[in-house]
DNA sequence: TACAATTCCTATCGGTTTAGTATGAATTTA
DNA sequence: TAAATTCATACTAAACCGATAGGAATTGTA
């Protein structure tokens, strides 16, 4: 049910609690991974990956960790998703889409590029209307209802 | 830019030469893959797909093939993408969705699901409005369109 | 009845991606 | 200088993708 890798998740719950922090102090990745229950290296890795997409900025050595460049409400899941898709290689390498010979491609791909485009493009509005604020609110909304589950 | 792997497009344009064939005679996996320049034996295993889809139905032995159970304007484009998308794996499995333990599932996954099943909806929405019949037409206006080409 | 044509079944393969682990260098604060 | 932190790079196991392979089962036809 769940059309994206689960570093897509990673990368937004890693926003949201970056949102979540104090006055948007540094936060460092191994506090993120606990809160988170995810693997400390891995959640590295994804940091560098906002970081790349300009999502957070980073600082180094003790008292270090990562902030938001932007404010929640600024934020996109769209744009988190954007930066979290797709492989390694195409972000070092840089896309190679050889757009010469497009005369020789198959019938096929005139046929139905349009309606994949359409398909991405329902998508991203629907993730382009969601803010990280958004989700930060309904995040501690399901918290405290989780709490108050656990005192029944 | 294609968000689906290429096994949904050679189902899709398997569909589309069955649609074209004359009173919906068994049509080979043969000829389907040399029209549509698919490896002969992978476009058997799809053909295999569509028919547990119920999209087609097979005839064995000399003579046979494969033929449309129903009209190309009764089959969507989000059948043939259902039908081939998936692992085969959870196909021949069974989708083992373990609904049980749902209360300790992580917030994230309560805060997104929401979410990825609205794309998932607006994704079925599209597909579900394009037949095979409107890609049949366009595709022949294609082809048509291509010939010209040549011409000049 | 033999045979040729066809689908059907199952396994395998090379390459890429995913989700992680591992090692350690570079940087910064205290 | 020591500790904390990010950063860079490489590795790994499992899954997925796009195919390829071998052969069994079925069926029309000569």
């Amino acid at each position: 049910m769940n059309r994206f890798p689960i570093k897509v998740t990673y990368g937004i719950m890693a926003t949201v609690e970056l949102a979540r922090h104090k006055d948007n102090q540094p936060l460092q990745a191994k506090v993120i991974a606990q809160r988170q229950r995810i693997p400390t290296r891995f959640i590295e890795q994804i940091m560098q990956r906002l970081k790349q997409a300009g999502i957070v900025r980073s600082a180094r050595g003790a008292q270090g960790g990562y902030t938001l460049t932007k404010t929640p409400s600024q934020i996109s899941l769209a744009s988190l998703v954007n930066s979290m898709n797709g492989a390694q290689r195409e972000l070092l390498n840089g896309i190679t889409d050889n757009n010469g010979n497009s005369n020789q491609r198959p019938l096929s791909t005139s046929l139905l590029s349009g309606i994949w485009q359409q398909v991405e493009e329902a998508e991203q509005g629907i993730l382009n209307n969601i803010s990280i604020q958004s989700l930060l609110e309904q995040y501690e909304k399901l918290e405290t209802q989780r709490a108050l589950m656990y005192h029944i």
